[in-house]
RNA sequence: GGAGGGAUACCCAAGCGGUCAACGGGGGCAGACUGUAAAUCUGCUGGCUCAGCCUUCGGAGGUUCGAAUCCUCCUCCCUCCA
């Protein structure tokens, strides 16, 4: 492939290439370059945010690149609260090797296994030992550390840094002087970790990685970055139907930015179906649905994005009750249980004051009856079609229990 | 080591002896509207056998008829000085 036309393809949707002419230089060897991304174990189950990443590597695989597919299971046994007001808890190894597992199984949805090596620090940095750290501390000053937006922020605001924070650039930076990288990609609020390694690799005598930063995906509210602990996430791993209607519940805004990032569509196809919108040609909703469709599939295989829009369809544009629901067996004793007690044990309501909430603000349905009666009694014996909310709903049979 | 400030529900944040299950904002959930959109409006947001009762305000004791509010000790955080 042309120079420029690999060029074209590392660029696309990246925030960011340091430094370019770098890059240039690398790719004109003709070599395949080793390209490093590393993972916190600590979240093995991926989000479209990390996708956005990902794709990028498979991008560069396909370009014949050579992966190195970095998990920081060093520093996970040790609890990294990097970029985080909380500090998080070290990890067992086991809890590690069973994170590491679900990794792989996830990220070869995208990657090629053949192309990617999955490499672990703990590999090279055990080995370090205390006096190595101690001298890797000793290349940066603090001055230097608290230039990281992350850590100016905190120390600014009077918010903890620990020690050891610092350490983590440095063990990342390192990271890539143990791998020869030549390459490395971050989320751009990994930029500065980035440049460590750059600048450790000089020190090493080694030409330093190129840098590609790549966007930070926001979640399903549009504003805070995706996040499993925000609860505004996509897994890559949500059935179907849950990622189909989670993606039609974005606004028009955000799908915009999940074509650029998510889309493996081309960008002037994606440009002229907003084009088509915004001047009133198409319905926005229509769009989104081949944005689901093409991400369901990518995830869970080819037709079964139509599969889940049809059932999207019948479900909320013909409110039809889907026949597949989830069934539940509640237990009702002789003289009958409250319609609060039920919701709570069909697992359809948190508690039973949150069932009385749900009952008055008019949320629960029974066989597609709107009920309002917290104190109505139901006896056993019936199967009934129960529904919280739009959401929440179950085929529930209530059994007469023994006792009486 | 010394001096001072702080810890309240998912988050931020009021409260400073009873009228506090605890103002307000955010978030979440629900209803209306719709494209399960978004935005907007409204309601709910500790639990329960729910017009009442029970358990909450960093932890443990204590004072009081009564404490998130006062006292003692402990834990953690922040600031300034050394």
């Amino acid at each position: 492939m042309e120079l420029e036309d690999q060029l074209a393809v590392i660029r696309r949707g990246a925030d960011e290439i340091l430094l370019e002419d770098d890059l240039v230089e690398r790719l004109k060897t003709g070599r395949p370059l080793r390209i490093k991304a590393g993972f916190d174990p600590t979240a093995p189950d991926l989000h479209l945010g990390h996708t956005v990443l990902i794709n990028k590597l498979r991008q560069l695989q396909d370009l014949g690149h050579h992966i190195l597919f970095l998990i920081g299971d060093f520093t996970g046994r040790i609890g990294d609260p990097s970029g985080k007001n909380a500090t998080r808890p070290p990890l067992s190894t086991e809890d590690i090797e069973r994170n590491a597992a679900t990794y792989r199984e996830q990220v070869f949805r995208i990657l090629d296994p053949e192309r990617t090596e999955v490499v672990f620090n703990s590999t090279w940095m055990e080995p370090l030992g205390a006096a190595g750290m101690v001298q890797l501390a000793s290349r940066q000053t603090v001055a230097r550390m608290l230039e990281r937006d992350d850590f100016h922020k905190r120390y600014s605001a009077h918010q903890p840094i620990a020690i050891h924070e610092f350490l983590y650039p440095l063990i990342q930076g390192y990271d890539s002087v143990a791998l020869k990288a030549d390459m490395e990609l971050g989320g751009t609020d990994q930029k500065f970790n980035l440049l460590v390694g750059r600048e450790l690799q000089k020190q090493e005598g080694q030409p330093p990685q190129v840098i590609l930063t790549m966007p930070i995906l926001e979640g399903l509210d549009g504003v805070q970055k995706m996040s499993k602990s925000l609860n505004n996430y996509i897994g890559v791993q949500d059935a179907p139907d849950d990622m189909f209607g989670k993606l039609m519940s974005i606004s028009d805004e955000l799908m915009w930015r999940y074509f650029e990032l998510l889309s493996l569509r081309p960008m002037h196809d994606i440009r002229e179906a907003r084009r088509a919108a915004e001047a009133g040609e198409r319905n926005p909703r229509d769009i989104k649905f081949e944005l689901g469709r093409e991400l369901v599939d990518r995830f869970h295989g080819p037709g079964h994005g139509e599969r889940a829009q049809a059932r999207f369809v019948e479900r909320f544009q013909k409110q039809v009750v889907p026949e597949d629901l989830p069934q539940v067996t509640v237990m009702v004793p002789g003289g009958g249980l409250l319609l609060p007690n039920i919701l709570k044990s069909a697992g359809l309501v948190a508690s039973t004051s949150e069932g009385r909430n749900m009952l008055r603000q008019g949320a629960v349905r029974i066989d597609g009856e709107r009920t309002d009666d917290a104190g109505r009694v139901l006896e056993g014996g019936q199967t009934l079609v129960i529904q919280v909310g739009k959401r929440r709903l179950a085929r529930v049979f209530l059994e007469t229990s023994g006792d009486a």
